[in-house]
DNA sequence: GTCTATATAGAGATAGAC
DNA sequence: GTCTATCTCTATATAGAC
């Protein structure tokens, strides 16, 4: 093999990092996290920054490839309704899908995008904006397809809060537990999907918005 | 005076930890940044923890009696719809205000809470959990009296989707920006607060909602 | 209350043996 | 490809002069 613990330092990078962001976890703990040696996380990947942009390479092509399948999908959906949910849902699933998996995204990969857009990381945000952007235009169109009389703005602002909502959903979930003394569970991810769903196809859609152009 | 040195070295710790997080920021560069020596901070606050925390504690109150304020007015409000934009509303303004005003809120401070919450920042979290969580649920409950179906579960997603859109928009505004080649701006304050209300509006009144137990 | 100087620890990164 | 050992820098925090 060329090394398994390549890997497993990646998977360790990525599951620290995801949990805690960039700055508070070191390369040292990311070598004990995957049971190697400092030496060797730095022979690999030389610096801490380069170890980031690898851990993120491996997630965006498959994670996007994801999402436009199942964008393509969506769109053979005649009903209007049914098709805007299934647009959102292809732009949801992929986020939230088991980590590590085939489909190459992953809670994990989310958490890890969510932590460090908000900590301003650079190297993050410059293969994000590389990776996703492409992506994002295709959602927004569909949207528009589905959406006629809804102008870019609109569709931009509800994804833009979509994306939000489920970055915070992903890091926050404890949150929900506490604030309903436990009666919702905030870490339950087939209720956040469809949470989320069902929550931006009505900020989508409905008539009665003040932000909605069809509304005038 | 007893210390404006003291208030300064506040102020530089809060500015340079809404841009990047707790622990890509030292204790060097706030002293620094408030053109004091390192020597003085650890005099007025011990520890970096320490001074986190006496960041929290000067906006907490103001932007919790200030959101309160305008929940009270809001309820005043017989039309349910226009009841319902007021109450997201109080919820959103005090968080976008001008920095350090007299409401204690402004975007400044809401951007930490952004930043740490996804850093999963201890101090902060036991901090915020003490200082809001009963102000959210006199929002849940006020909405809940706006929206008489509608269960505690849905209206507590929607208010953690609001949070997380808000976040997302105060520390990400560039990429509405970027995703629009410059059609729409995302640091448009007024902008965010109209989209934000009216988006989250939608997705509690809408009755398509698949999530909503009204539309059942 | 503010400074200089320093103790102590931990970081990222490199060199070279195996 | 993996390890040990080490260089160099920077961090938080403290002690004590002013």
């Amino acid at each position: 093999m060329t090394s398994s613990r390549r890997e497993r330092i990646l998977e360790a990078g990525e599951t620290l990092m995801s949990q805690r962001g960039f700055h508070a976890v070191s390369m040292r703990e990311i070598a004990r996290e995957a049971g190697a040696n400092l030496g060797s996380v730095t022979y690999h990947f030389g610096t801490k920054e380069n170890l980031l942009a690898e851990i993120y390479a491996r997630h965006t092509v498959p994670m996007n490839r994801r999402r436009m399948e199942l964008l393509v999908e969506a769109e053979r959906i005649s009903d209007r309704r049914e098709r805007l949910s299934a647009i959102i849902r292809a732009f949801v699933v992929p986020a939230f899908s088991a980590s590590a998996d085939s489909a190459g995204g992953g809670a994990r990969f989310t958490r890890l995008r969510a932590i460090l857009s908000m900590e301003g990381n650079e190297t993050a945000g410059r293969i994000i904006a590389d990776a996703f952007d492409e992506t994002t235009h295709a959602f927004v169109e569909a949207l528009g397809r589905c959406l006629p009389g809804a102008d870019e703005a609109f569709i931009t602002w509800r994804l833009h809060f979509l994306l939000g909502a489920l970055y915070y959903t992903l890091v926050g979930g404890e949150r929900i537990n506490r604030l309903t003394a436990g009666r919702c569970d905030g870490n339950d991810q087939q209720a956040a999907i469809e949470q989320l769903v069902s929550a931006t196809a009505d900020s989508l859609a409905c008539d009665g918005a003040a932000g909605n152009p069809r509304a005038a």
